[in-house]
DNA sequence: GCGTAACCGAGACGGTACGTCCCGTCTTGAT
DNA sequence: ATCAAGACGGGACGTACCGTCTCGGTTACGC
């Protein structure tokens, strides 16, 4: 006895504080929402946490995925994934619940700056896709691909298309701003894409 | 003669110098390619040209409006107006030039660091939407309306919207960079937003 | 006319502030002689001055250097040329003035603290030999040679000998701090070695 | 067995590991040999001794007291008491194997370096007039006495000021390092000591 | 043809934040 | 009570750029 469960993973030295990185992630998320990211500092989030620079490094090697992180305690589950046996129902439905979690708050643009952090952070780049880009394809892969077990659209269809079209034409008037994220869109957007995944554009052409 | 054209702008002192001007271009963009945004300073691009720091601040406010007339020096015109008459071409053979600019090059890195910095940069978040989005949607607008008086789509589709589809899906690829911008997803793309403006579905509903 | 008097001195850009530079070594003597050269840091000269620290590390490379400036202000000129045509009394007097300045004083402590910093401190070693050993013994060889020339002592006395007895002895006390550098210490410190140069014992044995 | 041998003093828990101790030493000693004082850090000794830091601060307060430890593990018995009978010989003799010791050595570096550091270590300062130089003046004193006993000087003579005068005279050398430690040095050095004392000039003058 | 106002290069300036190093203390589980 | 390990709050480091300013020197227009 006296030995550990498993060998290797033994852990040796005095543990890391729950509470450092609770504190880190509330100032860092605080600083997020109202100043931005562009004006979030390192300095300043160790100073409001009541924590040391060093204790932040050694938890985040960048700016960016710490606020991945605080961004993340916010924003997750705040997507829900409905399933209303009509597609057009479930996609206007998720997308409005995305419009409304993003248009004019902070959240949106602690999105949007996340998104263009991670264009010039590797690790953040790497962390953004499978952290918020994966779970989030991930569950409206379901919404298609349970479309396509109904039937309601061909099984030959690119699902992955449909989802860049639903979200990447949302992502577009949020990060380019030349027009707002009314419901009027959230509709015809979803209509187009509806219209064209049942007449099978979606699909390989049979020839 | 030696009256200024506009009386109330007649300019005094030494004219600021066109070659100065062409010499912090050419840095500037150099360096955006090489390194691209984040890594661009103002005072490497003023030893690069040759040149004083205050010659640089003198013409632009920020480091993005600076790196935006860089950038455009090169983008601009390298996306041409198609008119073949058919709807699914045009839209077609404009994406897949915009896709070819950008995909794996330096002005597609340029191109999505600078949304990137006009993220939390007001005055570049204004001139891109002006210099860039406006001009793009300009051209791409009439690929639109062409088809709407050809008859191919009706005369009630929303054509903003049509137009978000359509290169918000690309952006999309380029900015979370978690699939490739292949030409079967241009050609997808294109094919589901035709069959869905076809089907009236961006347009208003018919009660 | 416009070329400068010698062409490769010209200067270029923005002189440096006088001012600058006396806030900084104003503030940096003051730290130097409340807290001491270990507890003075560059950030407290900054603060202290109200210059930036760049403003500082512009001038002086290093720690030591900078307060060896700060230092020299205060302590040069402090020590005084006796010529009384006799070496007892000129010695004594010379190291008398020294034992004054420095017992039980901010300037003896800066002393020792600059000394100690050159053993580790390379740049500063080179500056302290340069501006202080080698000024400090050039006066003090005067004394000596004058002595010579009186034929006080002969002409073929080790002087670098005779100044490394009278001054290393006192120093020794400064910095090992073993016993105090009263006015008997110096007298009888003085004597020996005029005592001592007087018998031909700090020349070359003849044989 | 198992009682104390002094019974206040009986130690409970676990005892301190001599080899722990001899760890840190030979660690400490390596890299002020290598490295020297200045850049010798407590985290540095603890890693290359594969020890804990609290094992070192728990037996050392300062860095100044390990390196004092370190160095004096080396240096203590190097120094021999010479009596040939003859006082210039005996002082001779002790100045030249200090020298020896001393001159281009990471041994004089380190001697040097510990005085500089005794400057700012108010307990290194202590413990080195303790176990440094109190130890070698009273050697050094009893080549003295045995002079005075064998008349060769007057038994009035300030046996502490022709100490300081001996051995200051070449510290200063080794801390100022304007001039070398050479063995003609050494000679004249003692030479002028010796003729100033025998001529009775460390005594008080007879009236 | 002479001022003079704006330009130009150079580089100093106050300032902010960076990421690192090391300090001396503490908290763990194991001896 | 000691040990190895390593997290912790903290302080200062020296650097990189920022955007502004102050120099001496240079145009080119308008009097």
């Amino acid at each position: 006895m006296g030995a550990p469960a498993i060998p290797g993973v033994m852990k040796r030295g005095r543990p890391r504080s729950e509470q450092v990185e609770r504190a880190i992630l509330r100032a860092a998320g605080d600083l997020l929402t109202e100043h931005g990211l562009a004006a979030m500092t390192i300095e300043d989030v160790a100073a409001r946490a009541g924590v040391a620079k060093t204790s932040i490094y050694r938890r985040w090697s960048t700016k960016g995925t710490l606020a991945l992180d605080a961004f993340l305690a916010d924003f997750l589950g705040s997507q829900p994934l409905p399933d209303t046996g009509n597609l057009e129902n479930d996609l206007t439905a998720a997308l409005r619940a995305w419009v409304r979690t993003v248009r004019g708050t902070p959240t949106g643009r602690a999105l949007a700056e996340l998104i263009a952090q991670a264009q010039s952070d590797p690790d953040l780049a790497v962390a953004w896709r499978e952290r918020v880009v994966g779970p989030a394809r991930a569950q409206h892969r379901k919404i298609l691909e349970h479309a396509v077990a109904r039937g309601e659209i061909p099984d030959t269809s690119d699902v992955e298309v449909l989802m860049d079209l639903l979200f990447g034409t949302a992502y577009h008037r949020l990060l380019q701003g030349h027009l707002p994220l009314t419901d009027r869109f959230v509709r015809r957007v979803v209509a187009v894409i509806v219209a064209g995944a049942k007449a099978g554009a979606a699909a390989p052409p049979t020839p």
